[in-house]
DNA sequence: AAGCATCGCAACCGCATATGG
DNA sequence: TCCATATGCGGTTGCGATGCT
């Protein structure tokens, strides 16, 4: 695949947003939309590169941008959302009117990820080596969450962990995935595979990438309802791998995909690693199983049948 | 009061994917 | 079908603000 030469180096402004500029974005866009983001800036009279416009855009000048402190609510939210969802933001976003993923990924990073920490390493229980244990309390979020109260205002005291760059601190780390152990109950029967392939290690990128795909689809149409549906499944059932949609029906229709890896996966046990029982484990029946799997959700046109 | 350390946020970078010719 | 371009997304960085010693 091609990509774009990142904006045209030359001439082009960097760096933080002038009043100006910001007044003549909002102008420009407010008058004639902002179809072509490329074209933008040069028709706008902005030496900018349309990528940092459409950054500056979403993420600061939007009218419907909501400024100011999270609210617990929204924490919470996106604590268990990342939970379900892993690093992928926008998708967090999506949930969260009037915030921008950036936003939130920077809240993260910079708040509810250490207060993660920090009370996973002080309330770390023996359940913690045993996922089906795992269970969070009905009060850990707003625990995690009073952890907030009990930093500074800025959050800013000398236990803060020191800004880590390293992978450790990834989505994948082990600091990060150990929300499983704030889990509630109910979240846990989704929580663990779809956690698991965003934030377990790296060789389930590929999976996160590959699902992501029909997830972001998924997700996109789920209503509420659905996801209270699969949150309050039977947590004994061990078959949630992909619980992610009525459509499928496929997490115990053995039936209907026979031979189907979902079939099969759905008899492992639930920690086992969702990328590689599911996506990746080598089974020539996974494209025919996809395929299917979509054909029958609607996403793809029926073909017909060999 | 000065210097240093840390935080928080805006912005950038580069990759992946979508789209259109 | 291929290729170039546009867009979206997540990771990372830079820097001003703030707190601490």
């Amino acid at each position: 695949m091609g990509r774009a030469p990142c904006c045209e180096k030359m001439g082009l402004k960097k760096g933080p947003w002038t009043p100006e500029e910001d007044q003549i974005l909002i102008n420009y866009i407010n008058q004639f939309g902002h179809g072509n983001w490329r074209a933008l800036p040069k028709q706008a009279g902005l030496l900018r590169c349309g990528k940092s416009c459409r950054l500056r855009w979403t993420n600061y000048l939007r009218p419907d941008i909501k400024r100011g402190n999270f609210t617990q609510e929204e924490e919470d939210t996106i604590i268990n959302l990342h939970e379900m969802l892993g690093n992928r933001w926008s998708a967090i976003a999506a949930r969260l009117p009037g915030r921008t993923d950036n936003e939130i990924k920077n809240v993260w990073h910079t708040h509810l990820k250490k207060r993660l920490k920090q009370y996973n390493n002080g309330g770390s229980t023996s359940n913690e080596n045993n996922p089906k244990k795992r269970q969070k309390t009905a009060t850990t979020v707003a625990e995690a969450a009073a952890a907030k109260g009990n930093d500074s205002s800025k959050d800013k005291n000398k236990n803060n962990i020191k800004k880590e760059q390293d992978p450790v601190n990834c989505p994948n780390s082990p600091a990060v995935s150990s929300p499983q152990e704030s889990l509630s109950s109910e979240v846990s029967t989704v929580t663990t595979t779809s956690e698991n392939h965003s934030s377990s290690n790296n060789s389930n990128m590929m999976s996160t990438k590959m699902e992501t795909q029909i997830e972001d689809e998924e997700f996109s149409e789920i209503d509420e309802n659905f996801w209270s549906e699969v949150l309050s499944a039977d947590n004994s059932s061990e078959f949630q791998v992909v619980a992610s949609s009525d459509q499928l029906q496929a997490q115990t229709d053995h039936d209907y995909f026979p031979s189907s890896p979902l079939a099969a996966a759905t008899l492992e046990p639930v920690n086992n690693d969702f990328g590689s029982n599911i996506l990746f484990d080598n089974d020539d029946t996974n494209m025919d199983f996809w395929y299917n799997l979509f054909t029958r959700a609607g996403d793809l046109p029926e073909l017909p049948q060999l």
